[in-house]
DNA sequence: AGGGCTTCCCGA
DNA sequence: CGGGAAGCCCTC
């Protein structure tokens, strides 16, 4: 018997099947899917069996694998299929796609540690009658025998609560015993099945479409905010399960995911898995294992959720699709949702992809019939969708209000006196986003990266929010050493001070990522808004989705400008998006709601389509723009970045990956570039970009394979490939 | 990836 | 001539 091996080392020069033999006394263990340990130019690494023959017709003479790593971590039929799958969609190497479905705590190239958690216990070691006897002979009272009193009536007690003098004795006397069970580390109870509301007509139309569906077929569940879509997710995946199948439900990010999961762990109870970024390494191995078991039958979690070892998957879902998280950034490149399709086709299932702002190349989709397109128009109960009104902030400035304009400030002063809670939005952390010499005109910049550093006040620093650099702000300018520094740019920092100044008797909680670093916090902020703990919750777009804060009757966006003006052919989508989704936290209750959104383009037509709620004409206008320039949903994009630290051997591989491209790809696809990339100078590294757009190209696979193949020989420049990117 | 072997460069 | 760094090659 032999197997063909992929080694742990996820570098492309090693990326292919190594055989090897497979020794008698293992040939009943391993399996495909399996951790082994094998030699390997003299050393012993880590290997994943990928295929397990009966014959090998080569004289070359093969070595033997030593042992098996884990006998229980076995990777099934089908996410063995859909490593090789990733590889194919995103040119990464075949070990790193396993390496990616695992939790880290399992991943191929580990060492095995036991991440088991267990409870250990002392209990007695011989039966009660011989230790009451045993208590009558000794005829004293201290602290043993209290103990084993103690233990008589308890049967367990936990080592923890225990003197480890007492223990010792007694053990010594062969009177107790340690034992352990194992524990997870999140533990739910039993089914609660409670929090269900019956459907309105509405959920309960969508609800039958989907659930009378047993085939692989892609729903659109476009719902507007405040829909109730969640009551029909957890309506769908009940019905699955009572079919005794499984399900995984997707969510975007953390703020949100805690929110989801808890209305799953008041109905499903203890049937729940979760995945998400802010578990430990063991809550995360625990929560594999129960799959693995088959003690849950739903996971809930982001991306990497859509990893989980289910089998008999009945419905996948995923909420909030238009997410920029479902992307991987890093390598390999993957999209969830791609993912997910295959799956559901897998398993023959339904995949509902959930939003009230779909991606256009969705929302396509859903309209050419290619998805089932369903809509949820209404929102659920008394609520009313929230007046947006759009304010002009020229008119502001001129009265020196560089932040809040009256309208704003009196609307919340108003919901103070009130009582009612109010959001205020602002996709920009830090104090001020730049610091400038008014004096010399000096401007602090990141020396790897040759972008503006963020000012944040509180730590008294700046730093780059791309490589993380960062340093201490001088008094006086470092370059002309006069006292001319003045703080350009709008961030959270500095509207919570200006807020503290107006509206000193507001209490208020900023969110964003230097307010939520620490395990838990996300949860903690939340739970105070929603407790009414402060009147004004102010954020970056963290805050912007799925929250469900039933006081909140007031939203206010600040510079929505900012993401209009990002160089990106969809920063208009996500503009709408955001503001769209953030207008949807306010009025979600029996309070009618409001939203105010401050601009210097007042005319803007994507502001205009958020305050009139007009996703349908936002989309005609988008989708025109789409198709004049060529772009999703109407072509697909590559995009090929050119990496060195070297400026001139940069260009001129571009410039080498530019002309290859020209030969080999088919002469209707588009190849734009080579220019400098977004972030032209990142981390030292200067950064080409080629992008092609296509719509059908039969060459263009292959040939960018060749590409990375090249570029893998190639010493001091990198090829970075990105099929479907978010960004460009 | 990373260890071993070869080559190349330069100087107590 | 010798030693160390850099480049190259190989791994079932």
């Amino acid at each position: 018997m032999f197997a063909e091996i992929l080694i742990e080392y996820p570098a492309k020069k090693i990326d292919k099947y190594w055989t090897y033999s497979i020794p008698k006394s293992l040939q009943n263990i391993i399996k495909i899917g399996m951790k082994v340990q094998i030699p390997f130019n003299n050393r012993v690494i880590n290997g994943f069996v990928i295929n397990i023959l009966s014959e090998y017709d080569n004289s070359y003479e093969l070595k033997e694998i030593i042992d098996v790593v884990d006998k229980d971590l076995v990777l099934n039929e089908e996410l063995m299929q859909l490593g090789k799958y990733v590889k194919e969609k995103t040119l990464c190497p075949l070990i790193m796609a396993y390496q990616t479905m695992l939790p880290s705590s399992l991943k191929i190239k580990d060492k095995v540690s036991d991440y088991n958690k267990y409870d250990k216990y002392i209990v007695l070691n011989k039966d009660k009658e011989y230790i009451n006897n045993y208590l009558q002979e000794y005829n004293k009272k201290n602290k043993q025998t209290e103990f084993l009193e103690l233990l008589l009536k308890e049967e367990k007690i936990l080592k923890s609560e225990c003197s480890s003098y007492v223990i010792n004795v007694l053990k010594e006397k062969d009177l107790i015993r340690e034992e352990w069970t194992q524990v997870y580390r999140i533990n739910k109870n039993e089914d609660l099945g409670v929090c269900r509301h019956k459907l309105n007509k509405e959920q309960l139309d969508a609800y039958n479409i989907i659930s009378s569906c047993s085939k692989n077929e892609v729903f659109l569940l476009e719902g507007v905010t405040g829909s109730g879509k969640t009551e029909v997710y957890l309506n769908l995946i009940n019905n699955v399960i009572e079919n005794g199948k499984t399900a995984i439900m997707l969510v975007p990010e953390i703020s949100l995911t805690m929110q989801v999961v808890n209305r799953f762990y008041d109905w499903f109870g203890s049937k729940v898995a979760i995945f998400h970024s802010a578990l430990s390494n063991g809550e995360k191995y625990d929560e594999y294992l129960k799959i693995l078991k088959k003690e849950v039958s739903i996971v809930v979690g982001t991306r990497s959720a859509i990893w989980a070892p289910l089998e008999n998957i009945g419905i996948i879902i995923i909420d909030e699709e238009h997410s920029d998280s479902y992307k991987q950034d890093n390598t390999p490149k993957y999209n969830a949702i791609d993912i997910a399709k295959e799956r559901a086709i897998y398993n023959n299932a339904p995949l509902v992809l959930g939003s009230a702002t779909p991606t256009l190349e969705t929302r396509a989709r859903a309209i050419k019939g290619v998805y089932k397109h369903i809509r949820l128009n209404n929102r659920v109960g008394e609520s009313i969708l929230p007046n947006v009104s759009i304010i002009d902030m020229i008119p502001e400035i001129k009265k020196h209000n560089f932040i809040f304009s009256d309208e704003l400030l009196n609307k919340l002063k108003d919901n103070l006196n009130k009582k009612e809670q109010s959001i205020i939005l602002l996709n920009r952390r830090g104090y001020s986003t730049t610091i400038t010499c008014s004096n010399c005109g000096w401007t602090y910049k990141c020396p790897n990266c040759e972008i503006t550093l963020t000012y944040h006040k509180s730590t008294n620093n700046l730093r780059c929010h791309y490589c993380g650099y960062s340093t201490k702000k001088e008094d006086k300018c470092p370059n002309c050493f006069e006292e001319g520094l003045s703080y350009l740019g709008l961030g959270t920092e500095k509207v919570e001070n200006e807020l503290h100044k107006l509206l000193p008797e507001a209490k208020v909680i900023r969110m964003d990522q230097d307010t939520t670093s620490k395990k838990g916090s996300h949860e903690r902020i939340i739970e105070d808004f929603k407790n009414l703990k402060y009147d004004i919750l102010l954020g970056t777009q963290m805050i912007s989705k799925g929250l469900d804060f039933p006081n909140v009757t007031l939203v206010g966006i600040l510079n929505a400008d900012s993401s209009l003006n990002i160089p990106d052919f969809r920063s208009n989508e996500r503009t709408f998006s955001l503001l769209y989704q953030a207008s949807g936290r306010a009025g979600r209750s029996v309070l009618p709601g409001n939203v105010l959104i401050q601009t210097y383009n007042p005319d803007n037509y994507v502001l205009n389509c958020v305050k009139d709620n007009n996703f349908d004409d936002f989309y005609d206008y988008e989708m025109n723009i789409r198709h004049i320039m060529k772009y999703p949903p109407y072509y697909y994009l590559v995009s090929l970045k050119i990496i060195s630290k070297d400026y001139n051997k940069a260009l001129n591989h571009a410039n080498k990956v530019y002309n290859y491209l020209k030969e080999h790809i088919d002469s209707n696809s588009i190849i734009l570039g080579p220019t400098t990339a977004n972030l032209f100078k990142f981390n030292n590294n200067y950064r080409f970009q080629i992008v092609i757009k296509y719509r059908f190209d039969n060459n263009l696979m292959s040939s960018l394979k060749e590409l990375d193949n090249i570029y893998l020989n190639i010493p001091d420049i990198n090829l970075d490939i990105d099929i479907d990117p978010l960004h460009i």
